[in-house]
DNA sequence: CTCAGCTAGATTTTT
DNA sequence: TCTAGCTGAG
């Protein structure tokens, strides 16, 4: 039983072991956070006889809750099964899907995202006769978004704002919204929350039920909370009190989507016998990493208070580099990146930050043309591209044919030629017998054109099908017969978007196969609440360029720091308004705690942005940093024998003289293999398939296969790890 | 209905 | 500079 808390530190034992009464674990970057609470879990049910199923633990990301469950699972076996180990969101769905028709909603809703959010205003706006220019649909989404974060029901949204006119129309347009919302029985994310916290309200035996069941709870990242799901949390804690939080204020970087980090400011507040408990002893970087990170956050007002520290000792100074241009920034990161490969490091060790997705550009465009080996964690989910979202919506209607959003969305993708005046009319008549437009079809079947006609019987064949198909044969049932895939197909540059649909329908074969008992609405739900097919394969031998902001949770052995300038980071957006800058000041606390070994950081004299360039100045967080740890090589100093050339920064390479390394590629890597055309390869993903095509490009070999399962792909050799199929 | 051509705007995004 | 999204001509 001890072995439990043998490999923890007094602090993370105490964290673990201070099981009754609430708790707050303030644990910085680093600090075996995951570990106290996967060992907290363990010790609750080993040691104090909890039950599983009294257990709730609360994550943000569906990565998280998945590797807590694995990882509670390897430490204590399958009785971890029985807990709930959920995000946010999912566990609100879960509750409401039992008990949400006490509060007048049917249980059978669906799930809407951002997409259909901002289609929905739109339509409200246009009702409404408001213009989009004077209320932009982002802007008022946002505004919306953050009223239910708040709890506020357009009533009280209207009576809080009612001296302020422009607030007053967005009330009118939140009402109209959430009224739209209810006709169609559509619930978006920010509901899902607010409705659970007005069940528990409304109907007390469903709050005691699951306060009685959840004896123990386990907020992670709760820095991130707003006051819907903090106040739900409290809620929930109110009868056993047993109710640990953990996170770090210094990592609070998502105010901008109704993060509140008074939350766990005031948790003390809120819980006046609160136990409070600090991890600061650093598992992950050198002391000078964690001297830099502690130096630029001490510059931050109503702190928790914290200083990380390391027995591992300083390492290496971080690693400044003052750069001509953006593209010679671009050209010492890829230098040093091939340098340090050489040395040893894998290309997957090294990640590169930037404050907006816009950075990786240069970034790319010179790695690509240095035939260096890098993967972007693009700003762009699985889900939201366009051909996922078209074919969810096809989805979403043969589940619920009122579902109009997804109507809409889909109802000339493929084109049908119905367009503007046919469905203007559609939805005239729909309004008047207050019916949803496919319903409106079906009802004057023969009176509206043949196209519309068609498309209600292909939705019913499609409903046929659903009944008698398991789900992935649906999904390409779907695909066939709105001939979706023949629309694709006469695109040229559509290859990606078919493999795309193509991880679809093997992401719902595999729902199918690992399911104990799968369901349309189960599959639904997850479509509307996993953000990403897990694509972060961390097989692939190649560095990552990711914003600063979705690097949290992550370590690196060597980060890269880019676009360390005043107007890039902190942002222009927030660099005049004090509460913002700490913010930002936050997310540079996150992002060199990223770093275990090496921190490089990166700024440059003058940068293209917008298409014009202009000058820059480093970083007022590079001030910030004690001049003694830092390492600082300028482009404009130590290089008099050269004349700087003004103009071509892309050919301006100073650092292959700087540094004694040419800027050349490093040697290419070999893949082992170099297969021709009909050869049989195996690939770890994709599985079986035959080479179409071979053709080399620079030191490697692009590769066109036909896999049996996911169909045709490009690949390139280097990466794609090919073996051949005996 | 469709598509070419133009204009305005341009952080960060766990669900 | 890039691109999403709108507008108007065909």
């Amino acid at each position: 039983m001890n072995n439990l808390l043998e490999k923890l530190n007094d602090m993370q034992q105490k964290a673990v072991t201070t099981t009754d009464g609430p708790l707050l674990v303030l644990a910085g970057a680093g600090s075996g956070k995951t570990r106290v609470l996967t060992h907290r879990i363990a010790y609750l049910i080993e040691k104090n006889n909890v039950a599983p199923w009294n257990i709730l633990a609360i994550t943000f990301t569906n990565k998280a809750a998945k590797e807590m469950a694995e990882r509670v699972e390897s430490l204590i076996g399958e009785a971890a099964q029985d807990m709930w180990v959920r995000t946010f969101h999912s566990a609100c769905v879960k509750i409401l899907r039992r008990d949400i028709d006490r509060i007048g909603y049917n249980r059978s809703f669906n799930i809407i995202d951002a997409d259909d959010q901002k289609s929905l205003v739109k339509e409200c706006l246009k009702e409404l006769r408001f213009e989009e220019k004077e209320f932009p649909p982002k802007a008022i989404m946002s505004e919306i978004s953050s009223a239910k974060d708040k709890l506020l029901t357009p009533a009280e949204y209207k009576a809080e704002f009612y001296t302020d006119f422009r607030k007053g129309q967005i009330a009118r347009i939140y009402e109209l919204y959430q009224k739209k919302l209810e006709v169609s029985n559509d619930l978006d994310f920010d509901d899902l929350i607010m409705l659970t916290v007005r069940l528990f309200k409304e109907a007390p035996d469903v709050l005691t039920y699951y306060q009685n069941k959840f004896r123990y709870i386990l907020v992670d990242e709760y820095q991130d909370t707003n006051k819907a799901q903090n106040e739900l949390i409290i809620m929930l804690a109110k009868e056993h009190r047993n109710l640990c939080v953990v996170g770090d204020d210094d990592q609070s970087i998502y105010k901008f989507r109704g993060a509140d980090i008074t939350n766990i400011l005031d948790f003390e507040k809120a819980f006046s016998d609160a136990c409070v408990i600090r991890l600061e002893q650093n598992y992950r970087s050198t002391q000078n990493i964690l001297d830099a990170a502690n130096n630029v956050i001490k510059n931050n007002s109503g702190r928790k208070g914290k200083r990380l520290w390391t027995d591992q000792g300083s390492g290496q100074k971080i690693n400044v580099y003052k750069a001509e241009g953006d593209y010679d920034e671009a050209e010492f990161i890829a230098d040093k990146m091939n340098q340090l490969s050489r040395d040893g490091y894998k290309y997957s060790d090294m990640a590169v930050l930037y404050r907006a997705n816009a950075s990786s550009r240069s970034l790319e465009d010179v790695f690509m043309r240095k035939a260096l080996p890098y993967r972007v964690l693009s700003g762009l989910r699985f889900y939201d591209r366009k051909e996922i979202r078209d074919m969810i919506a096809y989805l979403r209607l043969v589940k619920n044919p009122h579902d109009d959003l997804s109507f809409r969305r889909i109802i000339n993708t493929p084109s049908r030629k119905i367009g503007k005046v046919t469905l203007d009319n559609l939805s005239a008549v729909a309004t008047r017998e207050n019916t949803s437009l496919l319903e409106t079809i079906k009802n004057h079947l023969g009176e509206f054109s043949d196209n519309l006609c068609q498309f209600y019987n292909l939705i019913a064949e499609l409903i046929e099908d659903a009944e008698k198909l398991s789900i992935d044969n649906l999904v390409e049932s779907i695909y066939e017969k709105t001939r979706y895939r023949a629309f694709l197909e006469t695109d040229e540059k559509a290859q990606e978007r078919m493999e795309n649909v193509g991880e679809l329908i093997s992401g719902a074969a595999s729902y199918v196969e690992t399911s104990e008992n799968p369901s349309f609405e189960e599959y639904m739900d997850n479509l509307a609440l996993v953000s990403d097919i897990d694509n972060y394969d961390e097989e692939i031998d190649a560095a990552v360029l990711m914003t600063m902001h979705s690097s949290k949770g992550l370590e690196f052995p060597v980060v890269f720091i880019c676009g360390f300038d005043e107007g890039l980071f902190p942002s222009s957006m927030s660099m005049f308004n004090p509460e913002e800058v700490e913010e930002e000041r936050r997310l540079c606390y996150v992002s060199i705690t990223r770093a275990r070994q090496l921190l490089y950081i990166t700024c440059a004299y003058r940068r293209m942005v917008y298409g014009k360039t202009s000058p820059y100045n480093p970083s007022r967080f590079l001030d910030e940093i004690p001049a003694s740890i830092l390492d600082v090589t300028d482009s404009r100093k130590n290089v008099t024998e050269y004349t700087i050339p003004q103009a071509k920064a892309s050919t301006y390479t100073p650092e292959s003289s700087l540094f004694g390394f040419s800027s050349q590629p490093s040697p290419p890597k070999t893949s082992g293999e170099v297969f021709k055309t009909g050869d049989s390869v195996i690939h770890k993903k994709f599985g079986r398939g035959i080479i179409i095509s071979a053709s080399p490009v620079g030191n490697d070999v692009h590769y066109e296969i036909a896999f049996e399962s996911v169909g045709t792909k490009n690949l390139l050799g280097l990466y794609a790890k090919l073996t051949k199929d005996e």
